[in-house]
RNA sequence: CGGGGCGUAGCGCAGUCCGGUUAGCGCACCUGCUUUGGGAGCAGGGGGUCGUGGGUUCGAAUCCCGUCGCCCCGACCA
């Protein structure tokens, strides 16, 4: 599998391809026979798992509770807010009918034109509408402020064309929506929650983004502004990995979500909502992964170490059972995530690959030799790297080993987005560098305009005003000519 | 909705141009033996209405007409 991995990426050089092949063969996911919606399969599904603990718990520190709201949001809340539904009408799943009946003509069964509903049914793109329509009933008083409530559940929006992660028609994901007294509070809280997103992606998965916020053009439907984290994949493209959107008093007047301030005067309710998807982990996969598969940062892996015996007989692996039952407990006490296997239905050289296939970060193999010479064999998965270790402390050994391959992961994503990213005052030499891919700091005149004009030409966009670049001496826009407001991150993206 | 391509075993494909043995190959699967420190070897075995409907023909996976489905490129997008 690994050699058909392998000829793949050296035969071809699209990238997207390599990806898809990539996910399929880590047996992390793989197309459903519903079109643009995939089937995750358990370790995919595992590592989707572990996403959802560490922010879980990363949200609750700053004082956010989980809720569940209904998928089917009728069609007249979705009409409450004009941008929001010019935004996301063309792409909705829509439920007319509750019934089917057996097909008089034929096999099977047909909608049943008597059960047409009164009012249709749409199957959430996001859930704005139907939280504020329900946030109206809780929200009365300033003490009932601010309300912070996030869901972890399934979207769907009807997308022309998918890819397994990066854009499936139906997707998992956590959206926070809050509501605040203030602008200021609702504001402070939008950008809190992009910093909460920059900070996991950092600590957790190992991968550097660049924070901002959207342009006009590219906002959230209904918001006024749009803060995201952008990271750069291997290619040099930009993958929008999450964002959070200071959406105003928008959804609170389209609901009339309304409470009575300190002042006892009626004020509307602020807003802000937040969330990251299944897309993650295909920043995940495009940001580490390397030609033997994926490469799991340590802080994120289901599987933290994996350890295989290598035995003859009988005997021998009872002997190995017991060296490395004892292992495996140390580790465990340690809060380290470890899989010993020792199935005899796969030859080791077939598991040297698999797990390497799945990005487990350590590998620790023994046999008979070890066994004898005290010794055991510990590969990263990072560098590749094998040496042979004294079994003697190595528990602790890999404890650190685990802490030094997140940071090196880290790093090294970190180097390549730094050298990656220009700045470019020159439309021509612009035109001619995007092609290469990378970030490109530009000065912008602040249109719309120029803004689909680089699009047009390049297929490069806009992605954010970044902050921690500097945003002196601005020049003129590189398109227009005309002076810009703006130093913005232009690149093309997934 | 525009432009290109493909439907043959669970998966990937050859065969189609130029109709003619019993439709073939690789992977996977099953059985047995030998193996096990980098994706095992040998031997044997099972699995197909060639997407589908019609037509031409002594004869169709192959030619003709229709139809259905899928993939890729664009517009959309977390």
């Amino acid at each position: 599998m690994a050699k058909e991995l392998k000829d793949l990426t050296k035969r071809s050089e699209d990238y997207s391809k390599w990806y898809n092949e990539l996910v399929v063969k880590a047996d992390l996911a793989e197309s459903a026979d519903v079109r643009g919606c995939m089937v995750i399969k358990p370790y995919g599904y595992a590592i989707w798992e572990r996403i959802q603990q560490s922010l879980d718990a990363r949200f609750k520190e700053t004082g956010v509770q989980n809720v569940y709201f209904p998928m089917l949001i009728p069609k007249s809340f979705l009409s409450k807010e004009a941008e929001h539904v010019e935004g996301f009408a063309k792409e909705c799943a829509v439920v007319t009918h509750y019934r089917l009946k057996a097909n008089e003509e034929g096999d099977g069964v047909v909608v049943d034109p008597a059960a047409r509903l009164e009012e249709e049914l749409i199957i959430r793109p996001t859930s704005e509408t139907t939280i504020w329509n329900t946030y109206r009933k809780w929200i009365h008083s300033w003490r009932d402020l601010p309300l912070c409530c996030n869901q972890w559940c399934n979207v769907m929006r009807w997308e022309m064309r998918t890819r397994l992660f990066l854009r499936t028609s139906e997707f998992l994901w956590q959206e926070g929506h809050t509501a605040h007294a203030t602008r200021e509070e609702a504001e402070e809280r939008a950008r809190q929650m992009l910093d909460v997103y920059a900070d996991f992606a950092k600590d957790v998965l190992a991968i550097p983004v660049v924070r901002g916020v959207k342009s006009e053009t590219e906002r959230f439907a209904g918001a006024l502004d749009t803060y995201t984290i952008e990271a750069m994949m291997q290619d040099g493209k930009a993958l929008q990995s999450g964002t959070s959107h200071f959406l105003g008093q928008n959804f609170g007047k389209a609901f009339n979500v309304q409470f009575i301030n300190k002042e006892n005067k009626p004020e509307f309710a602020w807003a802000t909502s937040w969330g990251v998807s299944t897309r993650l982990m295909g920043a995940l996969i495009m940001t580490h992964s390397d030609d033997n598969g994926l490469v799991l940062p340590p802080h994120l892996a289901p599987i933290q170490v994996v350890m295989v015996p290598i035995y003859k007989g009988k005997d021998d692996l009872s002997a190995l059972d017991k060296v490395f039952d004892e292992l495996a407990a140390t580790f465990k006490q340690m809060g380290i995530r470890v899989k010993y296997d020792n199935a005899d239905n796969k030859r080791p050289g077939f598991k040297f690959a698999d797990y390497e296939l799945k990005g487990v970060p350590v590998r620790l193999v023994m046999g008979s030799k070890d066994l004898q010479n005290g010794t055991i064999e510990l590969m990263r998965r990072d560098t590749l790297e094998k040496e042979t270790l004294p079994l003697e402390g190595i528990a602790a050994h890999v404890g650190k080993l685990l802490e030094e391959i997140q940071t090196n992961l880290y790093t090294k994503a970190k180097q390549r987005l730094d050298s990656h990213i220009w700045e470019c005052n020159d439309y021509a030499e612009f035109k001619e560098r995007i092609k290469q891919g990378g970030f490109y700091l530009c000065p912008w005149d602040g249109t719309a305009e120029t803004e689909a004009q680089i699009k047009a030409d390049t297929q490069a966009t806009i992605r954010c005003v970044p902050y921690g670049y500097s945003q002196e001496n601005l020049g003129n826009d590189m398109v227009s000519g005309k002076p810009a407001v703006c130093r913005v991150v232009v690149a093309r993206s997934y």
